[in-house]
Parts: C-alpha cells; sequence; structure tokens
DNA sequence: CATGAATGAGCCTTCATTCAT
DNA sequence: AATGAATGAAGGCTCATTCAT
C-alpha cells in the first residue's frame, strides 16, 4: 500500500517523517553541490545510502520531493526572516531587516538557498512552462510591496513603484546568492549586507532638502525608453 | 562529413550559414519557452521542420550550438549597449545609458534575453560545477565597475563597493527579464526602466550632506573575487 | 542506481549474479552467431528476452560487459589447458598437451572461443588501435615461450626462435577455431588435433644427427616484442 | 544517372578507373590504420580528400567498395605468390615460395595485408554471416593442398591431412600478420620468414627413418570439410 | 517498510544512403 | 562528375517509474 500521495488523511508515522526528512536533506546537498539538472533520484539515494524506490514510497514522484524542499526551505527562510522583519515598526527597519536577515539565511543555510534557486531556476511543468507557485517570487514580493506601501504611507520613502523595488530587492539578495554559489567563501555576505542595506537606503529614502527634490528622479517619467 | 569542426578554414557556404541561423533561432526559441532543461534536439528539429540529424550536421554537437547560441546573443547584446554606453563622458550617464540599454535589449529580444538567462542557469559540466566562462556575469560585471571606479575617482558617486554594485545592477536588470519571461507583456519594461534608473541614481549619487558621509560604508575596497 | 560499478565492496546477490551470468551467456551467443560488431545491447537483450536497460543495470557500461565475456572465457580456458599442460615434466608433452586442451576447449565450448576470437579481434580504443591487453595474446605467447625454453635447455627440440614459434602455435589453434567457426561441425576437431600435434612434434624435435647440435639452440634469443 | 552497379555493360571511363582506384587506395590506409569498424564513409573521404557523395556515386555502396578492396589486394597478392609458387617443380620447394612470398609481399604491402585481414574478420552479411566468398581462405588453402598433394605423390612429404596443413600455413602467415600488425616495425619478418620455412620443412619432411613411419599419423585421408 | 530488479522513453551521436543541383 | 545537404535508423546510455517480494 503506497503511502499517502496528497490527498490521504491518515497523519504520517514517525518513522516515515524522519525518512522524508533525510530524503528532503540529502536532496538539498545535491542540488546544492551538482545543480538541479544532475539531481537525479538515483544520486539522490546514493548520497542518503538507500535505495532509489525508497524515495518513490515516500513520495508521490520526484515533483512531489522537489515541492517538499521547495516548501521545506522557504518555511525555514520565512521563519528565520519574518518575525524580525514584522518586530519593526517603520518601514526603513523593516526593510533592513529584510535584507540582513535574508542574507543571514543565505549565509547560514547555502544548500538551502541555493537548492531553493536551482529549482526556481529548473523547475518546469511538463509543457516546459515554468511552475508559478515556485518559481514567481510572489509571497517575498508581496510582503516586500506591503513593506513599501507602509513607507509610502508613512513619507518615509520617496515616492517610487512598489512591486519594481521589491524585484530589485529580492533580485539583488538573489544576486547575492549566485555569487556565492559561484565564489564560495571568497563572497564576504556580511560586507554584502552592509553595502545593499546602503544601497536601499539610498535608493528609498525620502529626499530631505526640498532644494534637491525639484530635480527629484520620479517627477517627470522620461519619455525616452 | 560534417562540414567544418573547428580547424577547417574554408568560409561556410550562404546555405549552411543559413541554416545555422535558422537553428540557432529556433534554439533560442524552444529555451526561451520551454526551458534549458527541455531543449533536446528532438524538440529543435521539430520546431525548425528538420530532421535531428541536421544539427548534428551543421554542428559539432550540442555543445557547439549552445556556444553559438551564447556567442550569438551575446554579441547582439554588446552591440545594442556598449557604443551607447561609451558615448557618455560621465560615470551617472554611463549607468544610466547601461540600465536604459540592457532593458531595451531585453524589451526588444525577449526569446535571446531568456535563453541567455536559461544557458547561464543550466550549463554545468558534466560534474555539475557551472560554465564558468558563461555563467558568471564577469564581462559585465567588469565593465560595470569600471563605471563605478571612474565615478568614483571623478567624486560623482558616493563610496561603496564597485564590485557589489555592479552585481546589484546586473541582478535587478535580470530580475525584471524574470519578470518579463514569467509575466510576459503585462512587466511595462519602459516604467521598469524608469524605476530602476532612479533607483540606482539615488542610490550611487555622492551625498552632499557630508554628515552622513562620516559612516560612509566602504572601509576597504577588496579585491574582486 | 546500477549496483556496484567498480568500487563497491558489497558481494553482488544471488539473483544478480544470475542475471550477469545469463547476460555474458547471451552476449557470448550472440558474438559468436553474429560476430562482435553485431553484438550491440539491443540484440544482446532481444535474444536474453529482457530490456535494453537491464543491461545497463547490471553492467557499468557495453565495456564492463565485453570485458566480463572476455576475462569468463579466458579463466573457462584457462582452467582447461594449464593445469594438464603443468602435469607435464618434459616440454615436449607440454606443448601437446597445451595443443590438445586447447583444441578439446574450443571443441567443448566453440561459442566461446568464436567470442573470444571476435573479441580479440574487434576490441579497438577510440583512436582505432587495437586493445592491447585484449587483442595481443601475450600471456599465452609467453606461455609457450616458456615451455620452448624449457625444451632448448633441455635439448628436447630443435633450434628455433621460440617466440616465432609460440605465435605459429597459437595461430594454428586460432585457425583451426576459424575453421570450426566457419564450416561447423564439419570440422573434425579431433583429428585436426592429432595432426596438429604431430605437425609441432616434428617442427620442434630436436635433430637426430648431433653434429648440428654442437651449436646450441637459440642463438639470439630476441628481445621479446 | 548513377554509374555501373555490377552488372551495367557499358565500360568505365578512365576517370572513373582512376577515382575508383583513389577511393580503393584511401580505403585500404585506413581500414589498415584505423581498423574495419573505423572506416566509415566520411573517414574514407575525408582521408581522400573528396565528398562522401563521391563514394556512393563510384561504388553501388559500401559493400561494393570493400569488395573491390578485397580483390584488388587478393589479385596483388596472388600476382605476387603464384607466378614464384608455380615455377618451382618440387613440392618441396612450392611450399617454400608460398611461404617466402607470401610473407614478403606483407612486408612489402603491409596496409594492403592489414586492411585484407581486417577485412575478412569483420565484414559480416546483414544477417551476420561471414560473407563466405571474403572469409574462407578457400582459393588460397586449395592452393596450398594442391601442393601437398602433389608432394604426397613424389614421396616428398610425410604422411598428413593436406586440409590442416594448408589451414596451419594460412594460420601462421596470417598470425606474423597480425604481429606486424599489432608491433610495427618491431617484428623481423625475413627472420620469421627463415624460421617459418624451417618449420614447415621440419613438419612436413618425409621421415628417413621407416620406423616412425610404422605409427604415421594420418590413417584414411578424409574428403576435403 | 524497504529493496532490488526491470522497464521504456528519451537523450546525443554516428553512419550509410539518397537526392537536387 | 561531383557535391553539399538531408535523412532515418541504430548505437550506447540515463532516468523516473513500477512492482514483486
Amino acid at each position: 500500500m503506497p503511502p499517502r500521495t496528497g490527498s490521504s488523511d491518515a497523519p504520517r508515522s514517525f518513522v516515515e517523517e524522519a525518512r522524508r526528512a533525510q530524503i528532503v536533506r540529502c536532496t538539498i546537498e545535491i542540488i546544492a553541490s551538482l545543480g538541479y539538472a544532475q539531481a537525479s533520484l538515483a544520486t539522490i539515494a546514493e548520497r542518503a545510502g538507500i535505495s532509489k524506490g525508497v524515495i518513490s514510497y515516500h513520495f508521490a514522484g520526484k515533483d512531489e520531493l522537489i515541492a517538499q524542499v521547495y516548501t521545506s526551505v522557504m518555511t525555514m527562510a520565512a521563519q528565520r526572516v519574518l518575525p524580525v522583519v514584522e518586530a519593526q515598526p517603520r518601514a526603513q527597519d523593516k526593510l533592513r531587516a529584510y535584507i540582513e536577515g535574508s542574507l543571514a539565511f543565505i549565509a547560514d543555510h547555502g544548500p538551502e538557498s541555493i537548492a531553493l534557486l536551482e529549482i526556481w531556476n529548473g523547475l518546469r511543468t511538463s509543457a516546459g512552462q515554468p511552475v508559478l507557485d515556485a518559481r514567481s517570487y510572489e509571497p517575498g514580493l508581496e510582503f516586500l510591496q506591503a513593506i513599501f506601501r507602509q513607507g509610502h504611507a508613512a513619507g518615509e520613502f520617496r515616492r517610487f513603484v512598489p512591486r519594481t523595488m521589491a524585484v530589485a530587492v529580492r533580485s539583488v539578495i538573489d544576486g547575492v546568492l549566485i555569487q556565492r554559489a559561484t565564489y564560495g567563501a571568497d563572497v564576504d555576505i556580511a560586507e554584502s549586507s552592509r553595502e545593499i542595506v546602503a544601497l536601499f537606503e539610498a535608493a528609498t529614502r525620502a529626499v530631505r532638502d526640498d532644494a534637491t527634490r525639484s530635480k527629484g528622479p520620479t517627477r517627470k517619467p522620461r519619455a525616452k525608453r
């Protein structure tokens, strides 16, 4: 009797949960070190020291395994980042906490972060379309946009399109991750964190001096593309 | 006998050049629409309406085909962006030209841009390591860093780590590309371009008020990588 | 996950050993009946009544399969021939035992013998060079040369170049094998055995006339190869 | 209009004959250096500096090309060996001339000899059966058997089965060729020639002492094949 | 629960052959 | 007389999946 495939209602046994967790952990390591495309069930099973069939036994298929990895890492990241962010009252501080928290997570959980990126990049439907739920940064982007809206309402930020800024913040964080994945420990994440916090503070700060404001950047949308 | 495999000196015939171009074009389309992993020779051949063997006839192998796609798109992008950037004397204007040019290329050559990104993400050595020459943004990053160094020397920019800022600029541009790839025409690239230009103008502008300056972020400009 | 690819230490299961043996057996039959070049995995699998993938599952690749066939048959032949030869004290008798044993093996294990010959003839490196370890008869030739050297030392044999005589003996045995492969049961191996024993007895026997004898049998023992 | 494919009656033009000869020559070289299995039309055409299609134009197919190579080399060898052999009145001298001539041909026409061997070994019908006309040594064997029968009739030779001895002679000659193909110039063919002549002189010589004769090996000379 | 075994589709590549020019 | 171009079958191999035990 194959164990639950999504819809079943019986709770998973303790042993089974442990196995699933172990498999997920190995999958993360493999994806991080070899890349999504090389993460075959055979490779994962070998790394985990188990038979290939076990994976199929505990997961409906490779898709469910990858989804589990995705969910698992996303949850870890959210637990690491969200509480700290929401503890800040001011939007500017929330933004800083978001950046610092995200990069700290990358520093502390390199393989998990890289796996996430690989899944975003590699996961496709059978028709070739990116799997939206996984691919899109929607939850993260929405969260950032909320911060920006709060900051706009409070006058903490200069005027800008929240979504574009949200995309920018996420992209830069992911960019650091890619650097880290490519060059390893040569990339100083603490330094990057300080730099990027400064970058977005400067980029979002409401202009103090109204004189400067007159040539403010988002005033007259430049016609030229 | 597959025509030219590297060492031959004879020029390619007109017909062959046309076929190669056609195959490269179809490969770009396939990669852009289905992803790098799904871009098998069979799929490409089907899209091109030719037999699988034709690809092997015109290219030494899949590797050469992908390399050709990469080179071809990189060249297009460079020709679109570099001249405009270098025509600007001031670093601040160069940066704007770089962002505007890159995003304009994305707007005009969506499939090509996406294919490039997919190749960067997907190309691995057999050992699973990313292929550095392709994977790294090094040429682009170096170009941006040169702009930032010029701007620093001229006092146009506030102090920051050039490499981190370069990574940030490239990441944000790629982030817009991903949005475009995911949501298509719903993403207004012209607007994004204006926003991102403003973002980095604000992020790099030399601070007038020296008070802020005192806690200047970039202590030790570190060696690349 | 393909079971054991060289480095693993776990013993093979009974079932797996049986499958490997079955596949090796079918490979021998195919090579013997269709030739080395026609022995594709598809053909072998079809003959074995299994799917092509099974072979890849049990063997690292075609190379390992062929190597296994080679080793397996060589071992059989050696076990059949060597003990009988070494039981003989005199070189002349050793030679006869070698010829009789080799031809008896051919008579009893036709397909295996033919497969061996096909592998010797067909196995090439990718550059087209014969694979020496397999191609060369070196082990067998060395064994024969040792017999001849013993016979020379004991004065049992007339003077001749041991290596050339060794090549001759092996060649004639292989020649009978080819006849057998070509004409099947029409070739009377027992008769051939008697004839060839007589042939080489006459060819190697020390000349009665001791005058010739005085100048010792092996003038210039030439470097092997 | 494709040129003759076997049955046509029009004579071949001079140019066409030259092309065919050139292609045959290159095929011999390729087979000798890379082996039969690696001798693809592409390789041959490349070596010949012509387009692959030319071969198909001048030959009905690969089979006809190989057959042509075979015929061509066999003719060369026959012209080299047969006249010298037939000039000898005595069987013993004919045998020596045959061996010396054959080995001299090998020494002088290494590639051709190796190609012949490769074709014998590699050429199969589509059903996998060896192509008899090519594979069998029949013409050569028959020729040798005739010599032996003459020698038997004249009492020059001891009693033995002509066919077996013929197989032995051919096999040993081919064995030297294989050594030459494997080890190149390290193999001293002149020495081998002397040794092998001596070998078969000793092996075939009529026994002086009739006492030994009484247990003569060949009781019943059996029907060929 | 877990496994070893087997499958079949798909991948990239090579090759003899065909054909319009 | 020759060629460049294209084809389609087959080759070895990998992989997610299934299944009896």
